[in-house]
DNA sequence: CTTCAATTGTTGAATATTCAATATTTTCAA
DNA sequence: TTGAAAATATTGAATATTCAACAATTGAAG
């Protein structure tokens, strides 16, 4: 039986928020060299495939919901860095693009986050971060 | 080496956010039967201590920048939750105290969040859970 | 001692996020 | 075929967060 006069640093909820909180704070330090929010390299790298993503499915995939989507959207389409394009098949939809200016600016990001990885990756090795990815996959399986 | 067009769920800094977001949205939603916030929650965890905490210790320890922090507590004085007591041995210092309500609401959210951790170790199992804490705990170690 | 830098917490303005309401299009049942 | 319900995206108002400036106190060097 779960003690409920742990302390806070013991339950999953705040570790996970606390490790968040850390990793997303050194990658953002890294990102803010090309004046880029941790979101919008999220989006730029999703858009990367190619294909077109309807605001919903974005919104899902960068772990946004739908009207700050939307507004940060706005702010990437002023920058030229996405465009939209409308669903032909379900005129609803709205297909976000990439465009060329954005995969510069995408593969500059991708160049920083990658290094990250790498501090990660000598300063916590290689096993535990392999195993660490491992968990937390299976956690959010085991969530849905 | 590194590959900078892994997608973008390969990377740990997503896969924390994903998790962090998920378990943070379950916990949320029981809290919410009281509702209070989960910071709100924390903060009462770290109080119940009955020691007197500044706000700046108190904004590390819940993950909240101190702006924030103060707002917050600002809204929890009102609801007689918790108090402040100049210190007396350096008085440019604010200590914060839980209070008998601020207790009594605690105990209610505590259970709620055993609550969820208990369905978590169900869902996702005893072993992996224990394994998961331990390999943040030693993220977070390695990070500083 | 005095003065200047550092520490601590709060405030107000700027910014960002969220909630509820809206508009548009599609789906599907009658 | 029509009309109601569902899905999708956006908007605006309410709320929350953040950044920079501030006030108060302490520490410490000269």
């Amino acid at each position: 039986m779960a003690k409920s006069n742990a302390p806070i640093t013991e339950h999953l909820a705040y570790l996970l928020a606390q490790a968040n909180r850390e990793i997303n704070r050194q990658l953002e330090l890294r990102l803010s060299k090309e004046g880029v929010p941790v979101e919008q390299w999220r989006i730029l790298k999703v858009l990367s495939d190619g294909d077109g993503h309807s605001m919903g499915d974005l919104a899902d995939a960068v772990l946004l919901n739908h009207p700050t989507l939307t507004k940060m959207i706005d702010r990437m389409v002023s920058d030229a860095l996405v465009y939209r394009v409308q669903d032909p098949n379900d005129r609803r939809k709205v297909l976000m693009f990439i465009s060329d200016r954005g995969k510069v600016l995408c593969k500059k990001l991708n160049s920083l986050a990658v290094d990250q990885e790498e501090h990660i990756l000598e300063s916590y090795g290689d096993k535990s971060t392999s195993e660490l990815k491992r968990l937390l996959e299976s956690l959010i399986d085991s969530s849905n």
